[in-house]
DNA sequence: TTATTTTTGATTGCTTTTGGTTATTTTTGA
DNA sequence: TCAAAAATAACCAAAAGCAATCAAAAATAA
């Protein structure tokens, strides 16, 4: 048996179990005690169990492994104004999320809410906030992307447009006051647009990179959004040509 | 063989076993150890499995394991059903697959089917299948519901009946002769109820601890059914009462 | 057809892994 | 605090697996 074929065993069983001695899991693998202890050394390394002393433990909340993204400049952009927007979420709104890792960055700071409800068309946000007995989920049915980890297309469409939420956080791949909202396909910005056109209010999250840049298929113009939610580091001229276009602009300070 | 053909075979037998030893990988496919090897460090280059020491393993998909199914009773009836079930699926079929365990082991026998399109409501299948490139996913929207991972309610049935299928297959609760088709929740049976009513042919999949037995809520009757899928601890008695409503059993043999 | 390139499978030397042994460290109980 | 017991980490040798090399076979091109 190869070593991640053991390590998830090992780590199934410690969940199972909550915690196992070393000679406990040599019986149950059918491996020497010293492999064990190779192995409990090397994964208690990646932070995912905890050794003691005879055996281990399992940590309660693992670090969610599969999510070791690069982590950039930009995630650390992302992270806060994931965080900024969760602030104008309040107990018992019923909100659209849209799939993008900066909305999808929101969820931490949501389960802390009560009695929120949640209209998404992303697999990720359905995974983090599933567990979450406060908020409920509705999800968003049609075609699945499997690469973007959402779900689009004319039925997804379709059912939005059965909604209405207080608020919709949205993403998109490029704006600017001459351009205004564009996206690099058209099953994106379809999505956007249904999100935007039944919410009350419409945030747009959205990190300083992607402001002045445009895309290729441009969707909407500015006043479709209320809110951009970005971080600090705007220049006086985007401001500006941003605010003139009717926009509040909402960051983290 | 080709490369390309080979890295499709290999990739699809670890699909279904999880991880395989290069040894077996050599036998399974009738080729020698050396090309495995150079096909093993070659596929995992691109990033789609992971090679280990003696073998590989396929490459779990991280944001979705919270959605796994658990392990219950009556797994290896459960297992033959789900087998004899998915022979009855072709190349190129469109079907709708219910939530419930019986279903679910469905899954790893239609991973080998060419072109195929699986409309779901049950969130364990879309994790199973969702790296299956020959696999298409509709995921059915509405209301989740979070203890049965799997999506429900008015909406839910509105998105069924905006398609049609060639098969279904579902499950249900308790069937007899008497009263036919039961299920515990309201819920549950308009789901299978808009499957079934979709669908060309429909196939109940069911072991014989459910046959004769009666859930509160009855929601059909036989003539619903086409094909009873089954084991084959199903006595005389219970055939006949069965058959005499027009079903045709199918078991494994 | 013949020449060239690519692919395949066997051989061989090298690396990694594994399980036992032993010295060292940690824990436990007096 | 000390000593006995338990667990660990370090070391080592055997086994398993691997990559490099090379020749034969197959596919491709001229």
């Amino acid at each position: 048996m190869s070593f991640p074929d053991r390590r998830k065993k090992i780590l199934n069983a410690l969940h199972q179990a909550g915690s196992l001695s070393v000679i406990e899991l040599s019986e149950k693998l059918a491996i020497s005690p010293a492999t064990i202890r190779r192995d409990l050394h090397d994964i208690a390394g990646e932070g995912l169990l905890l050794r003691t002393h005879g055996g281990a433990m399992k940590i309660e909340n693992p670090i969610l492994t599969g999510f070791i993204e690069k982590i950039g400049a930009n995630e650390v952009k992302k992270e806060q104004i994931g965080k900024c927007a969760a602030e104008h979420v309040h107990d018992g709104d019923i909100i659209f999320m849209d799939c993008g890792s900066t909305v999808f960055k929101m969820c931490t700071y949501l389960k802390t809410k009560n009695n929120i409800r949640v209209i998404t068309n992303s697999l990720p946000i359905l995974a983090e906030l599933i567990d979450v007995p406060a908020i409920q989920i509705n999800l968003i049915g049609g075609e699945l992307d499997k690469h973007r980890k959402a779900i689009h297309g004319a039925k997804a469409v379709q059912h939005i447009d059965s909604y209405h939420a207080h608020k919709a956080f949205v993403g998109v791949d490029g704006i600017s006051a001459e351009n205004g909202l564009t996206a690099h396909t058209e099953n994106e910005s379809a999505i956007t647009s249904a999100f935007a056109r039944n919410a009350g209010e419409v945030f747009l999250l959205c990190d300083s990179s992607k402001i002045g840049k445009d895309s290729y298929f441009k969707f909407g113009d500015l006043s479709m959004i209320k809110y951009l939610v970005t971080d600090k580091e705007l220049n006086a001229a985007q401001k500006e040509g941003l605010t003139g276009a009717g926009l509040i602009i909402v960051a983290d300070e």
